[in-house]
DNA sequence: CATGAATGAGTCTTCATTCAT
DNA sequence: TATGAATGAAGACTCATTCAT
């Protein structure tokens, strides 16, 4: 009786107001380890120690969940494009490439998500068109750091550049080789940053 | 009664025996385009008319049957690698490079499958070897190749090679363009289709 | 933080007491649209732009509400049937029959309320001893009125009477035709809008 | 063991293919006594002894199963309004009167639930057009009887029947009052089973 | 080989209701 | 009075799988 007092008590204080905020943590992490369709939404409920009705009174349905989480991971994206520093070209490409490097290490489960919901075919369109867009963002930033640096056909360049790194992505992701990951973005920095 | 026994007639002399084939054939198709999780094993019963005993009489789960369609997938892999002709490197390394373009558009879906297939985290595990074993032997026939070609470097070459390879697959599995696919495709050839 | 105190202070002088009243009326419109069972409390709440808590506090249950509901339909017949005025017998029950054509259009949803909880067994007993009530009374009323136009038989005629009305209410409140429920008031009123 | 095998073989002995008959049986029972709503598949199943998959087997929805229950009942109505025999019409209009006496006692559930139907927003729209239909067809039966007996106008006549007929039955089906059915049914054929 | 009725655990979702604030 | 986050039991429905025939 007085430990279920307390336990209310820690509750009200730690987990107020952050009940959201904790399903899209969680369910993130889940969706991203076994698999959208493999994670049932009781079983978020079950590890956050909340009741399913709570989840559905947050996000209307599991999709609705689905693409919180989505528009998180399009804002995490967002933050390391724009993490450039207007400062010497070269040196913000190989940033650029280390950020992207270190990113796919540290935030592994998040990209695996991302790759999972790009491929998969019904939940491909919920993500495809801010994954383009994102590559297309991605690729003029890059056009324009080669140009700088003098490319005589930054078009082609940064082409190449973008086929490439997705190369390293999809690699990387489908097998989690931080050897080969490390290998293969000393290779596009070899590549690319040089001065033409 | 009369038009039941013409009909199974009709049934055993035409699809006799090809019911395992085309169960693989048409789950295979539903698989990469709902989805393994979205396919129910009535549904591809339904399509094929045939009950959903029949199928798990020919495979005694779903993984199973997915087994079997992997097994399917590697096989028509195991075909386009093994398409060489012992003619001139760079005629060969061009007809490769068509091949898999070739492929991509030919067989889409069946790629689309793949890609589903290794980026889900329960259904990885069964093709994640395969593909990687497949990746190595690739790069090896390309590093022949381009040191039949003169490449003074083949080892780094071949590696540049399948990361961009892998990079034009996931792209164009990504959002099906067929013009960025040729394009891309075309940067592949300038790159390594030359006499070092 | 202004507005929102502007905001309250607007609710507070234009909506409060109102708030119970409100309920019921916006609860009997969506339970004759869309049915008692189909209408949840959350839905009343979203249209009134109140708290579910508020409903609560109000009604301490949806039954409680539905209640509530029934006390008005209840009343609104009360008055229906008390809008007699002494005069002439003949005038007087045309003058019931026109009011209640007119109420069967005009209080339609309301009517449609009526007969749902009355033919649905978990609210059949809610209301059916006073609609057995309102009969009894309605035909005795009638009784009187025949009676003092030179009925023979004012007992069997009222009974007549009332059989045909509920047919009159059934049939309009099934389809909803206006000119059909017009032509059987009229044939009503042919019927015993005469001097016996 | 042995009690386990028994019960299986009388199982398969008696029920053999009565499931999807037996459902639709007990469903309409339970509908008509609790309501459409208040009638959960489970509790139906669970009746039947049967699992809920075997009912989504037979029925793909709750709303199908409620389909083929008004089915049934549109076919039960169509039987009874087919057992004319072209006797003497007023014999005939005393039998058909009798007949729908007869079943309204008799088929009582039923017909609660056809009102249940008929007066709940969301199921209203399954079951008007039929009943319209029927009533149509009902009116058309009785005009050609008056006719016949040398009624002037049959075609008033006949209407007054039909609203005098549906007042009946909305009076029955609201209290099951049999002496109040009984006295209005003999008003019926006081009114309307004479020589013209 | 082939059928298809039957199972039962599991899935997402709804909803009346409570309660701390 | 009023809020709205939280509950939890119940709801309809799905689906891989089994088995008697």
């Amino acid at each position: 009786m007085l430990s279920q007092f307390i336990m209310k008590i820690e509750k009200s204080v730690k987990e107020k107001k952050n009940a959201k905020k904790d399903i899209v943590q969680i369910a993130m992490k889940m969706f991203a380890e076994n698999g959208y369709h493999k994670t049932s939404t009781a079983a978020i409920c079950k590890k956050l120690n909340i009741s399913s009705g709570l989840l559905f009174y947050h996000f209307s349905s599991k999709e609705k969940l689905l693409n919180a989480i989505i528009d998180l991971i399009i804002s995490k994206i967002d933050i390391i494009l724009n993490q450039t520093s207007n400062s010497d070209p070269r040196i913000e490409l190989e940033y650029i490439i280390d950020a992207f490097m270190v990113s796919l290490k540290k935030d592994r489960q998040f990209w695996d998500l991302y790759m999972a919901l790009l491929y998969q075919p019904d939940t491909k369109e919920l993500i495809l068109a801010r994954v383009l867009e994102h590559s297309k963002q991605f690729r003029r930033a890059i056009y324009e750091l080669l140009k700088k640096m003098g490319s005589k056909n930054p078009s082609i360049d940064s082409f190449d550049f973008e086929v490439f790194r997705v190369g390293i992505f999809a690699s990387y992701l489908a097998n989690h080789d931080e050897q080969l990951l490390e290998k293969s973005c000393k290779r596009l920095k070899n590549k690319y940053l040089i001065n033409y």
